[in-house]
DNA sequence: CAGTGAGCGAGCTTCCGCTTGACTT
């Protein structure tokens, strides 16, 4: 055993330093927080000054037993965490956990792994920052109130279950409040007037300058245009540079990768984390720009190779992300001179995205021209535009373009311009006005959503993808394709004889994988901002984290700090638990014309429910709602329909097949078998066919059957095992959970069948 | 889960941030 032990955070980290130091070195891995507040209860003594009860995590056991072993043989132990809040507090609890000794116990710290950098840390060492560590302290018992103060209010007020907490529960209202704004958007509408010319050595196109709200004006300038020649007013020619972006964070690899790759944030993560496991590329989870004095030295090599001296211009990005702790380099290549790797297809794709920004980071600026012609239809006053764009140098262009969430912006795509001059007069080969409309704010994606979050402080690079997956699982949010709407607008075509008006159809409003909230969401979201408005600021987060600078500076107490905060949060907590009544996002919705009782849309215990009658009626009526409708905008209409659910359709096989709409949407029923209706195929209870419903339920049990013929085969295989929720039948890919009352151990073959006949695979059911 | 919205009510649910494998409902 060598004489040095080195613990870091993560094992490939561990692996890396290995390498970097001498045979006097081991180097451990703590494999992240190895000691935290027990997950089961609240594990603070508020009344004592806010002590908090840690406990060695159960996963970490080993990696604790494993890690005392080096340190009996160690001479000194070096504490080399990452050099953050969270990095600092690792070290401390290690110490306390390993019983270091102060006197053989050294802190080290480096924010790129190199091999210059970790021995300049050797060389440095410093002792524990306890203020550091009072700073994370206050950050975990803050949110550990939070989360276990308002989850406890919501299960009574609203849904039991249900969680909030200073981040998922301000991204949640980010979401809900842009679904908002897109509802009270107004569309307006307005004429986008475009002439094509010809300069006889060239097609061009000029857009008229201003916008026209109205088709009448849009036909007057239609008119006094059309026909005429258009003549150069104006010419103008300007020098325009573009600059690269800085290298990935882990926010701005997300979001590219969702744009140009179409991941998720959590695929995105996996690929990138088998890269940095693999030694592709250097940590994933960061939120700095910074590239360390070695990665800049190969990037120029590398770009002065291939493109030469003129593409390469070493740069500095300075992170402007707020309460960024940058303990990490940006994410880059480890290797410059690899352009491409070998591997699975999406981590080539993601290793050539991460390569190519980093590489384009470095690189010169892209030198343009850029070309405004302005026109006048002769003899008038309307003044048209044409702009082009000539790429002078491309520099990191021709590596590397950003894309952008703006569709309009991309469209407006500039071209070269044929060579004019001033005075010269251009034949009109086409003048139309098109009829455009105002677009709504856009929906948030997993990826822009985690933008948002950044900008405002909220969360951290390894939060943000396991922040978006909990506020989906809790049903917070869903992440959907919804089909557009048909809409008309009108076109007029200038033609000599007189202007032809026509009117065209086109899809909007279209939105693909996009973040929608759900009812549970808006009613959680309204409540939690009616009565917990701090919290729920977007500026909470960046508030205390002013305050957890403090305590890091020295300057407060992180007791007092919490002392201050939780008294009137407490008291807030307590207030609204006795006096606030259920939230259920009631809304009345009108009468029903048979009966005359009013009709009422709310959340109900299992969940979104139309009721018939009021709360004092004997004979209240109740329904449940479809799983695309939502209460926050059913008509009367479509409510009085789901009381005609479920209905009988006939007879099949001496069993009767009826129609329904249950908790996870539309289905089929024969006997006991339930078949959920697909939801692609646009049918609903109401419009299904009788021998469509039959389909579905042969179909189903057909699939079934040839499940167990397959199981003779021998593949798949079958199993009947004990798992975490009960015991389970695995055929293959698909589990079948096994009814209570019924024993595992004894069940023959014609049971398993039947078990597997009557209910859906785990694998096709939706995931809550 | 699916013909129901609670009455009697045990015991449980829940946070954010740092890391990977073990395990897969």
């Amino acid at each position: 055993m060598s004489k040095n032990l080195v613990i870091v955070e993560s094992p490939a980290k561990a692996k890396t330093i290995e390498g970097y130091l001498g045979k006097d070195f081991t180097v451990k891995s703590s494999f992240g927080h190895i000691r935290d507040l027990a997950s089961n209860k609240l594990s603070i003594d508020i009344e004592n000054n806010f002590s908090p009860d840690y406990q060695v995590s159960p996963d970490k056991k080993k990696v604790i037993d494993d890690l005392k072993k080096s340190v009996k043989s160690a001479e000194v132990v070096w504490l080399a965490t990452d050099e953050d809040r969270e990095g600092e507090a690792i070290s401390w609890h290690l110490q306390e956990v390993l019983n270091l000794k102060p006197e053989s116990t050294k802190r080290i710290v480096f924010s790129e792994i190199t091999k210059s950098a970790i021995h300049r840390a050797i060389e440095s060492p410093r002792s524990l920052d306890v203020h550091l560590v009072n700073a994370q302290q206050a950050r975990r018992v803050l949110d550990r109130l939070v989360g276990f103060e308002l989850s406890p209010v919501l299960w009574k007020k609203v849904r039991p279950s249900l969680s909030a907490g200073r981040v998922q529960s301000v991204a949640v209202r980010i979401i809900v409040e842009r679904e908002r704004e897109i509802e009270a958007f107004k569309k307006e509408s307005f004429f986008r007037i475009s002439a094509e010319l010809d300069s006889g050595k060239g097609k061009l196109k000029a857009e008229y300058a201003q916008k026209v709200s109205n088709i009448g004006q849009a036909r007057k300038v239609v008119e006094e245009s059309g026909g005429k020649p258009f003549i150069v007013e104006a010419l103008e020619k300007k020098p325009a540079k573009r600059t690269p972006s800085a290298p990935f964070t882990t926010s701005t690899l997300q979001q590219e990768a969702g744009r140009k790759l179409g991941f998720s944030v959590a695929q995105t993560m996996q690929v990138a984390q088998r890269l940095y496991e693999s030694g592709r590329i250097t940590y994933m989870r960061t939120d700095s720009t910074n590239l360390s004095e070695t990665a800049l030295v190969a990037a120029k090599q590398q770009i002065v190779n291939s493109f030469g001296n003129d593409y390469s211009q070493l740069r500095n990005f300075a992170t402007k992300t707020k309460g960024a702790q940058e303990a990490h380099e940006a994410i880059r290549p480890t290797d410059f001179s690899a352009e491409k790797i070998t591997g699975e297809k999406n981590e080539q794709r993601l290793y050539e995205l991460i390569w190519k920004r980093a590489i384009a980071s470095q690189m010169s600026d892209a030198r343009l021209e850029r070309t405004t012609i302005d026109f006048l239809p002769s003899g008038t006053s309307h003044k048209y535009v044409a702009k082009g764009e000539v790429i002078l140098f491309d520099g990191f262009l021709k590596v590397y373009l950003e894309s952008t969430d703006d569709e309009a912006a991309e469209d407006e795509q500039k071209d070269m311009l044929p060579p004019v001059s001033k005075g010269q007069s251009l034949d009109m080969t086409a003048l139309t006005a098109t009829e455009r409309f105002s677009q709504a704010p856009s929906r948030y994606s997993e990826p822009s959503l985690v933008k948002v979050l950044e900008e405002l402080g909220i969360g951290r690079p390894s939060t943000y993808a396991p922040t978006i997956s909990t506020i989906q699982k809790r049903g917070y949010v869903v992440k959907e394709n919804r089909e557009g709407a048909k809409r008309d607008y009108r076109v007029l075509v200038y033609q000599k004889t007189g202007i032809k008006e026509t009117v065209k159809s086109e899809n909007h409003g279209a939105e693909k994988g996009k973040l929608f909230p759900t009812d549970i969401g808006i009613v959680v979201t309204d409540f939690l901002v009616a009565n917990f408005r701090t919290i729920l600021d977007y500026n909470f987060t960046a508030t205390v984290e002013k305050e957890f600078d403090d305590i890091a500076m020295g300057n407060l107490e992180w007791t007092a700090m919490l002392t201050k905060f939780y008294k009137p949060f407490h008291a807030n907590v307590e207030e609204t638990t006795e006096t606030s009544g259920r939230a259920s996002g009631e809304r009345i919705l009108g009468t029903d014309p048979k009966t005359g009782k009013p009709v009422s849309a709310r959340i109900g215990r299992f969940g979104p429910m139309i009721q018939i009658g009021a709360q004092d009626d004997d004979d209240k009526r109740f329904a449940r709602l479809r799983s695309d409708q939502s209460i926050t905008n059913i008509s009367l209409e479509e409510a009085l329909d789901l009381f005609k659910l479920p209905r009988s359709l006939g007879e099949f096989e001496n069993l009767e097949v009826s129609v329904g709409t249950g908790r996870f949407g539309p289905y089929v029923r024969h006997g006991k078998a339930f078949v959920s209706i697909p939801k692609s195929a646009g049918e609903d209870p109401m419009t299904i066919t009788f021998d469509r419903a039959v389909e579905l339920i042969v179909s189903k049990r057909d699939a079934a059957e040839k499940a167990l013929i397959l199981e003779f085969s021998e593949e798949p295989t079958l199993f009947v095992l004990e798992g975490r929720y009960g015991p389970y039948i695995k055929f293959g890919k698909d589990n079948f959970k096994i009814p209570r009352g019924q024993d595992a151990a004894t069940l023959t073959l014609v049971q398993i069948r039947e078990i597997m006949a009557a209910s859906v695979p785990s694998s096709k059911k939706r995931k809550r």
